[in-house]
DNA sequence: TTGTAAGCGTTATCAG
DNA sequence: CTGATAACGCTTACAA
């Protein structure tokens, strides 16, 4: 049987006002009685039941993080960040895994959000606001990050890929090249279509028409089907844009795996992340996310609408830069991978 | 303000017990009145507090995961496949990452066993019970995973990863390699020392001098530095082995970078697990750990502890299968490879 | 310095 | 079928 503050209490010989005096230090008990009280718990092996308390305190020390894939390094390492962060607070954090399941998604941010976390980050996979609005009390400590949310006034924390992915697009066409494949993903539009925008745009406004040959969509919770790959690069392209890391590492191995060599039969701007070994983000140009900085501002926020709740909406956008790669071998843009493709 | 069961009550007109038998469905209550409580309900805004009724009910319908690394992809996998389990009987997954750091494994232990879960499955970075015995409560369910504990009489799964890295060795053997590289990694001892081993034994039981300076341990909780891995390959091995995945990521990518074909410059057996694509299972042989069975297991488990604690200790090992790539392409086993390896 | 007792929001046992 | 009310384990005025 478990033990309580009672018990305890009966076998130290004092009141359980002493005993959760010298457990929580707020006032000053003799030292003896505090032995005492120290050897109850000993004996009994008492551990205090933190939910009476955080029940007692309305207060858990407790910060819940949404994610729709824990598996994607993206998530993983704004995980890490966030972490690091809430720690110092001393709040655990707890991360829970919507596997991209909109349902799944509104069951745990209402389990969260009655009682079980003080606040909560959110990677959502909605996005509009009114379709949780219901699952979350009024004025309760949430950041939505990674993507914005429409009808929503919450702090919301993105970053915009737009300018990167724009600019490493049009380093591609200035290097030559005017059959530039792009492959995107099907979930998590708002962030995916931005950058695909950001493609389309470039392509057209450097008066290139726009292929819809040349872009695929895949699902970006699985691996990309290599026959999918396969026929989807008989399109001849010379240069490829991946708009996520997943598409990017799998595409990126297809290719190499293909004979292809980076920076000679072809040229490429993806995005890299965590999980990447250098060797890969030597090959091709890549985009950089902010992710510690997002997973930062994002705690910090938080912890202050935790601290001082208000209903105010406040939406940061960071910016993702482009990076090329440091030696860019010379290539010639229009020439067709002499290792085939496909 | 929060609203409460009693203010739901008042403006329902009704007593908290018939709410909170409407909300339960406990008990029979004329339509009526169900109506007019579920109209007060509306108007308030009303959330049950989860946290009260938990504390009421000595239940939470969460399970902890305590994780070392949420960012391996060996981790998350197990974490989706747990959670699969576990949502089907509304329980929800919390998942905290303890970084590899055992202070910090020991404190989230403490404070999910207190009273934020129901149970909890851990992969553990302590090899010794006696080190965490105190801060989990007596025949609290708790199911170890992936690493054995001593001192411990709680369920355990674990994965016997010897033969197959016997057999993945004693392969690359009977191709006629003699000087076979080994990676190993210094964290997670007990799971990575008895990979390690396997090779020395099998290398050894086939009269070959284990070489010391084939034998790299690296920081897996990082890449790899390249400049380690750059002096580490000048040993003019001709076949490798990986003995976790995170390693054969980089390794792999590293050795590809520099030219290395495998399959025909070199011989490689290594970790596939998830995070890997297509191209790479076929070129090396993996061996292939029954990632989804342990977490279906260990998520069944922890249920049936919870239902029905019991302190007994059942240890079960699975086993690590070898997997040889399909079409082992022809290879002149103690050729170096014809790409300069540095 | 220590003890008494009220109360946090639910559920559940009784009566009515 | 519905309503009082005790109880869960803890914190915290306030009293002694």
């Amino acid at each position: 049987m478990k033990s309580t503050m009672k018990d305890v209490a009966v076998v130290a010989g004092v009141s359980v006002a002493t005993v959760s005096h010298v457990l929580n230090n707020t006032k000053h008990i003799t030292d003896t009685i505090r032995q005492r009280v120290y050897d109850a718990i000993e004996t009994l092996n008492y551990k205090p039941n933190i939910n009476a308390r955080n029940f007692k305190m309305g207060k858990q020390q407790t910060i819940g993080f949404v994610v729709p894939d824990i598996a994607n390094s993206f998530f993983s390492t704004l995980i890490n960040e966030v972490e690091g962060v809430v720690a110092k607070q001393d709040y655990l954090l707890l991360v829970v895994n919507t596997q991209e399941n909109p349902e799944m998604e509104k069951q745990q941010l209402h389990r969260l959000t009655s009682g079980l976390v003080d606040g909560v980050i959110v990677a959502s996979t909605f996005d509009d606001y009114n379709m949780i609005r219901h699952v979350i009390p009024n004025s309760f400590p949430v950041v939505f990050i990674d993507r914005k949310l429409k009808n929503c006034s919450c702090d919301t924390i993105v970053i915009s890929n737009y300018n990167a992915v724009y600019k490493g697009v049009e380093e591609l066409i200035l290097q030559g090249h005017r059959r530039i494949g792009c492959i995107t993903g099907s979930q998590r539009l708002s962030t995916l279509d931005e950058r695909l925008q950001a493609y389309r745009n470039c392509v057209t406004e450097h008066n290139i028409e726009v292929d819809e040959e040349l872009i695929l969509s895949v699902d970006v919770t699985k691996k990309i089907d290599m026959e999918v790959l396969a026929r989807y690069f008989t399109h001849k392209m010379t240069a490829m844009v991946f708009l996520n890391n997943t598409i990017t590492v799998d595409a990126f191995g297809y290719l190499v795996h293909k004979g292809v060599v980076f920076s000679r039969n072809m040229d490429a701007v993806g995005y890299s992340d965590a999980g990447w070994h250098e060797y890969a983000i030597n090959a091709i140009d890549v985009i950089s996310q902010p992710i510690a900085e997002m997973g930062n501002i994002a705690a910090a926020r938080i912890l202050e609408r935790i601290d001082n709740p208000v209903v105010k909406k406040d939406e940061i956008v960071l910016q993702a830069v482009y990076v090329p790669r440091q030696q860019r071998a010379p290539v010639s843009p229009v020439e067709f991978p002499k290792t085939p493709i496909n």
